[in-house]
DNA sequence: CTCGTTATGTTATTTCATAACGCTGCGGTT
DNA sequence: AACCGCAGCGTTATGAAATAACATAACGAG
């Protein structure tokens, strides 16, 4: 992250420690109500995303992955990320080529983000599509997902 | 394109003939107005966006580039659809990691695109983001440009 | 014509992502 | 308990997407 600029202030903090743990239970929590399992990789690929002060690409992941610098095989962390993904607790940015963990109460959501081009935070938001696809619609369309990715400045950058 | 599903229409034929030369004189003529250069190489990677009945992965233009059979080398294509974007003759489209020729009047809008994941047509569409992002801007991000891509079933493969 | 700039050619490398295969361990059935 | 089906994992290898770096060539203004 910031690559591009020098603010000391990260916008979007990891988490760690008990706000670490809080966050990482409350998934297994919602595994657990609907049968799915937050197996060791799985876990450990949230953690990361969690701790992280920003979007993490998967060879960041996989770099990261061991506790003591083993790094991963991709497709370990390939196979978390669709996991997290599907379960709503991480998303891809398609833009980035890059993760992150969901902000946003609740899962099923849709996601949608604001990129800083200058500190590389992103911020996650929800859309609001309500008038967005009326005419695809009408036409006969059925739309299933969306991604939404805006990119520009933060406050701080500005 | 239409790996998952067999109907014959395609859904954006791809252009050809005095329809194919129309498009690109247009193009050349609106670099001359602007004083860019469609170079060989830009011109011909715009040509094989235009034939095309969908989005074109950047190794297929490689693969198709020579009217010999020859592929290009990575950096002409990829130089080449840096131009056409810049100059709004080509969009990406992020989810696919392909290439589509801008369908749209006029340079500088915002594209936006509904995506079939049956046929892989994709469909481009002007957005409206006129309320999208009166939340973001009040809070002082400084929104540059906006990626959207839906993706669901066309008309046609429902 | 000469110089600065823009564009191209070429080689190599880096980054991102998945195919394929066999093994393991859990949950359900009898 | 023994069996079985399947989701998940480890591992090797490879495929696909994009760019770095540097040399050469074409253009356009002065």
């Amino acid at each position: 992250m910031g690559a591009e600029c020098h603010h000391t202030e990260s916008a979007q903090p990891g988490l760690e420690g008990a706000a670490l743990a809080s966050a990482v239970a409350a998934a297994q929590a919602q595994c657990e109500r609907t049968r799915e399992r937050l197996t060791p990789p799985r876990r450990r690929v949230l953690e990361l995303l969690l701790e992280s002060d920003g979007p993490m690409k998967a060879y960041d992941l996989i770099a990261a992955y061991g506790a003591d610098g083993e790094p991963a095989k991709p497709p370990t962390v390939y196979r978390a990320l669709e996991f997290l993904e599907r379960l709503g607790f991480a998303h891809r940015i398609e833009s980035l080529n890059a993760y992150v963990p969901c902000r946003m109460e609740g899962a099923g959501h849709r996601a949608a983000f604001l990129i800083c081009e200058c500190c590389g935070a992103a911020q996650e938001f929800e859309p609001d599509f309500s008038a967005q696809f009326a005419a695809a619609k009408t036409a006969g369309y059925a739309v299933r997902t969306v991604t939404l990715e805006a990119r520009g400045l933060c406050p701080a950058c500005r």
